[in-house]
DNA sequence: GTCTATATCAAGATAGAC
DNA sequence: GTCTATCTTGATATAGAC
């Protein structure tokens, strides 16, 4: 098997993807053109440029493909997040808002792309175990450290909402009712326990 | 196209289900069971008893099959909801609490199944139109009339995350701390605008 | 490491008998 | 309304040449 990369395509120095970046890449679009229930070997074929033996050299079946992808996704939040709160260390802002504050505003790695792993995790829950190592062990960390660990607790939660109802299209709040709700996370977040 | 039917088949009086409930109860329990990626028209057709021929007589193709898999979720949701909003009323309790706590309580349709349903979106987004339908109305309608509407609006949200990270299999949240965190958001919803 | 060609299989759907 | 039989397609995966 070829060596993991641990950083997703784009933010490579190196001018010359590998192979399996570009198929990994070629997958996403796919997902996010198509749908998940489209996503099939023949379809990152054609998306790819390669031929079927090349692709199944990389990933020798569609579940390593899936597996793939999920990593670089995994990888790419966790590298956002570590940046995010780096930043806020240095500022001597808090973490935790900090936190807040850029899960509300992130783009969310592109809804329909999400939806695809969402239904790949349906049919093998075991794909999202990084994922969820990646969500516990943050989450631990911050709340252990909050002023008031249970409605840390209820904002976390309230953010998943937030990107649950953006992921399955449930917009239920206008703009300014999200803005609203956002900012009153964050003043949330940041009050000492009453 | 046979009379639909709206309520779900445990519920009803009559004895004998009607070919469509005994269909989509199989369909239910593949799901369940196998995951919502071997949901083919051949299981449910080993599952229910029925031939092909008359699987797809009642559903005449895979989407009419999960779009009835659909309509009866949420009938069956809605009138949950319903009967928890009535009791509340009569018995003099604030509605909004008593939702959140029903909310909470209720063991959600089979963890499985509802990912499956989930999965099936992610092909098809128009399928979660009842649903977002349902949710809509009823969250419009209970943060009017609340005291804090922002506030209600994040208590909602936070449910919904609780529901994900249940749906995920994310527990970060121990018994202990989800019992604190549930009361916690029952008491944010009663409490009147500071 | 990447290609072509092909084997194998299962899925959705149709047709027509009963 | 339910059955059996069949058609068609498209998917994963393998084998072996280059």
């Amino acid at each position: 098997m070829p060596a993991r990369r641990s950083m997703a395509a784009e933010t490579r120095k190196d001018p010359r993807p590998s192979a399996r970046d570009i198929i990994l890449d070629a997958a996403e679009r796919v997902v996010e053109r198509d749908g998940a229930g489209r996503l099939t070997i023949d379809a990152v074929v054609r998306e790819s440029g390669f031929s079927k033996g090349g692709v199944l050299y990389n990933f020798p079946s569609k579940l390593d493909l899936i597996k793939g992808m999920v990593a670089r996704i995994v990888d790419a939040v966790h590298c956002d997040i570590e940046l995010a709160r780096k930043d806020a260390r240095e500022q001597g802002h808090s973490e935790l808002s900090a936190l807040i504050r850029t899960a509300c505003e992130k783009e969310p790695h592109s809804q329909k792309f999400m939806m695809g792993l969402l239904a790949a995790a349906a049919e093998h829950p075991e794909l999202l175990d990084p994922v969820r190592g990646l969500m516990t062990q943050l989450r631990e960390d911050l709340v252990a450290n909050a002023a008031d660990p249970d409605l840390a607790r209820i904002v976390f939660l309230a953010v998943d909402g937030l990107h649950f109802a953006d992921l399955l299209g449930m917009d239920f709040l206008s703009p300014e009712e999200r803005a609203r709700v956002e900012a009153r996370l964050v003043e949330l977040i940041s009050e000492p326990k009453s």
